[in-house]
DNA sequence: TCATCCCTGTGG
DNA sequence: CCACAGGGATGA
C-alpha cells in the first residue's frame, strides 16, 4: 500500500499528536511483534516521530521503535477501543489516545532498536542530482533501479510507474542508457509525482486499503498504474502491463520510448 | 539478477 | 479455482 507519499502524510497527520507524548501502554495482538512489548520500558516518551524512506521511526531517546507498513499496513488514530478489528496487530496506548497498527496481510514490521541502520539511498524527495552519475553504473532495467530502496528511497510500484510515465520513459531501458536529458525529465517527474501525491494524500485503490490515520482516503489518480488496456490519457494508445521483477508494470508504448 | 517466499484478501 | 496485490529479504 504505503509509498512515500502515504507514509509522510501518516507521519505528518500523527506528529502533532504523538510527539511530546507518551506510550503508556503496548499490545501485541500479532505473536510476529510480540517482542515489540518486550524491548520497550514504559513509560516512553515520544521525542521525535521520523519518516526515512518508507520507514516510520518513533524516536524514544534510548530506543527507536521502527515500523514498515509493507504491502497493506496502516496506523489509525482513535480514542475508540471498538475500533480495535481482527487485522490490528499492535496497539500503543497515550493517554491523549490510541493508535493502531492494521495489517490484513501480516507483511508489516516492527522493531525495537537502538540506532535505525537501513541501508537507503537518498531521499526521492531531496536533491537528486546523484542520479546522473549513479544511472550509469547500472544496467538494470531503470524501473527495478528505481525501486531498489538502497539506490533511491521512497519510490514504489505505483509512483515509479507514474514518474516514468510522465519523463516519457520505457521503464525496461537499462539506467545507463538514459541521456543527460532524460535524466533531467526523470528528476523533475519523480519530484512533481510525489508532491502531486502528497497533496492528494496519496492513492487508494478501488477505495480499499490505504487510509491516512484520521480514516480519510487519497484522492491520487494514477495516470498508467492499474489501468491496462485503458486509452493513454496523453496520446490515447492502450497502456499495456508487462512483468518487471515479478511486479506489474504499467506503461504507455507511444508516450515512453 | 532471478525466482521464491512471507501472508491474507479480493475479484474475475 | 486462479491471478494478483501499494514491499522487501533471501538463496541459488
Amino acid at each position: 500500500m504505503p509509498e512515500l507519499p502515504e507514509v509522510e502524510n501518516t507521519v505528518r497527520i500523527l506528529r502533532p499528536k504523538v510527539v511530546g507524548k507518551e506510550i503508556v501502554e503496548v499490545e501485541a495482538l500479532d505473536p510476529k511483534l510480540g517482542h515489540v512489548p518486550q524491548n520497550l520500558t514504559l513509560p516512553a516518551r515520544v521525542l521525535e516521530l521520523l519518516r526515512k524512506g518508507k520507514y516510520i521511526i518513533f524516536d524514544l531517546g534510548e530506543r527507536k521503535l521502527v515500523l514498515h507498513l509493507r504491502m497493506s499496513g496502516h496506523l489509525f488514530w482513535t480514542h475508540s477501543l471498538s475500533e480495535i478489528s481482527k487485522h490490528t496487530r499492535l496497539i500503543l496506548r497515550f493517554s491523549e489516545g490510541t493508535l493502531l497498527f492494521i495489517d490484513p496481510r501480516r507483511l508489516g514490521t516492527a522493531e525495537v532498536v537502538e540506532e535505525f541502520s537501513e541501508p537507503l539511498g537518498p531521499d526521492a524527495l531531496g536533491d537528486l542530482s546523484f542520479l546522473d552519475e549513479a544511472l550509469l553504473k547500472s544496467r538494470a532495467p531503470i524501473k527495478l533501479w528505481l525501486l531498489d530502496q538502497r539506490n533511491i528511497a521512497g519510490l514504489g510500484n505505483i509512483y515509479a510507474s507514474e514518474a516514468l510515465f510522465l519523463a516519457g520513459i520505457d521503464p525496461r531501458r537499462p539506467a545507463s542508457s538514459l541521456k543527460k536529458r532524460e535524466v533531467a525529465k526523470l528528476k523533475d517527474a519523480i519530484h512533481r509525482v510525489l508532491r502531486e501525491a502528497l497533496e492528494a494524500m496519496g492513492t487508494t485503490l478501488e477505495d480499499k486499503a490505504y487510509r491516512t490515520p484520521e480514516g480519510e482516503s487519497g484522492d491520487y489518480e494514477p495516470k498508467v498504474y492499474g489501468r491496462e488496456g485503458l486509452p493513454c490519457l496523453r496520446c490515447g494508445t492502450p497502456i499495456e502491463r508487462i512483468e518487471l521483477g515479478g511486479r506489474g508494470t504499467y506503461f504507455c508504448p507511444r508516450c515512453q520510448r
